[in-house]
DNA sequence: TCAAAAGTGTTTGGTGTACACCCATGT
DNA sequence: ACATGGGTGTACACCAAACACTTTTGA
């Protein structure tokens, strides 16, 4: 018996911002099946063709992006999620800056586009159950790991870290306690310069993410929790 | 340009003992590349076959065991990791309990063998990656989720638990905070009987997991922490 | 001067952690 | 009686959570 199965590579790319919320990049298929549905960027992994090289590959192709950050997150194989055969999907978590994240379409390429993760177009395939899987992801990592750094700008004030979490998390946390927080593990790096220009109120400090020390936090054996 | 990989499915699959500690089970090969070297149970999957069931039946068919738990856990993907062309292996993550571990070999089936985790024997491929993949699996889910619960017996003495978690975080827990932390949650119901002809000491109080109040509170929105 | 967001400190309750003695059994 | 593991309670420290007023800017 001769075993025939494909693969793809697929990755969730998502982008941040505290006006737009959590958005997922989104490509609108132009041939069956699922024509004209939205569907994850990726597709057929070459043969010699490292996994996570594949999907760096669609999305420049598709989209002209370069994710910011990339991993692999579960595989989907359901024998029956493709009506073409069996189809193998490894999903992949990506992170991209907002201020990154402006789509440039290549010659003949399909349509491409940011949505709000909680309000999803007419999907293909198993996708959005792809989508929702990756949110969760989120969800677990976020308590430990720096993942929300790779969705900020370099330099960025408090609340917007603190309302990226609030999203991922779904509910309100308190300003004063979050900041506290953060500030007790030394996480953040005051930088000299202000936020300039906000649209209301007083202007923020901004700050960037120390990596360094959160390598020796991680190395010094406890467990580093970010956020609870 | 024609895709060809082929993709097989295999399982870390664990048993604990406070005797003999966390051990693996390994099949040697008896067939080229990697001959004679331990590995996985797995294989192939066939094409119309969903992944946890190709485990499954590979795992029957090798060792005559269920697993009692079964989770995908990753995928292996690098283009050279098997001499013989492309191939994919999507890991598992499989649990037994200890006292449902004993291999019956099927006719003409190679060798397998229960491993201590921390003591393995020339393995195939990157089959002991995989391996350590695995533990680090467990070392994240064993905080909020009650996996510990699918290696122990259905009855169980709390010290056993506690020698579990003392193996995976590799420290010593206090009893008396242990079984305080494990009480409070009320995840332990205690049966009427006590663990008869201990090998010494006075005999422990038995019990067993309680599924349905782990649900419950898992639904009740905050989030579950089963050890820290 | 008003609206909007940023910055800051204290109190309190709960939980993780450290720690020591008695109990039940087999030998 | 002794060795071995099992069962239990208390004190302390720390951290998470609740909570309100002042400051800085643009309009």
């Amino acid at each position: 018996m001769h075993q025939h199965i494909r693969v793809t590579a697929e990755a969730v790319v998502l982008r941040y911002s505290s006006k737009e919320g959590m958005m997922v990049l989104l490509t609108k298929r132009t041939i069956p099946p699922h024509i004209f549905k939205w569907g994850l960027p990726g597709g057929f992994v070459h043969n010699d063709e490292p996994l996570e090289a594949c999907v760096h590959r669609e999305l420049k192709d598709e989209t002209g992006l370069k994710a910011n950050y990339l991993e692999q997150m579960s595989t989907w194989g359901h024998p029956e999620r493709d009506p073409r055969g069996r189809v193998l999907c490894v999903a992949h978590l990506a992170l991209i800056r907002h201020s990154a994240s402006k789509i440039v379409l290549g010659m003949g390429t399909k349509e491409a586009k940011w949505y709000p993760v909680r309000e999803l177009p007419v999907t293909a395939f198993d996708h959005a159950e792809i989508v929702a899987a990756a949110i969760e992801h989120l969800r677990v990592r976020l308590h430990t790991e720096p993942l929300a750094f790779e969705m900020l700008d370099e330099k960025f004030p408090v609340s917007e870290l603190e309302k990226l979490y609030e999203w991922v998390y779904d509910r309100s946390v308190d300003r004063r306690n979050f900041q506290k927080k953060i500030n007790g593990l030394g996480l953040l790096a005051a930088r000299p310069e202000k936020l300039k220009h906000p649209l209301q109120g007083r202007p923020a400090q901004l700050y960037s993410f120390n990596r360094d020390k959160f390598r020796e936090l991680k190395e010094s054996g406890s467990p580093v929790e970010i956020f609870s």
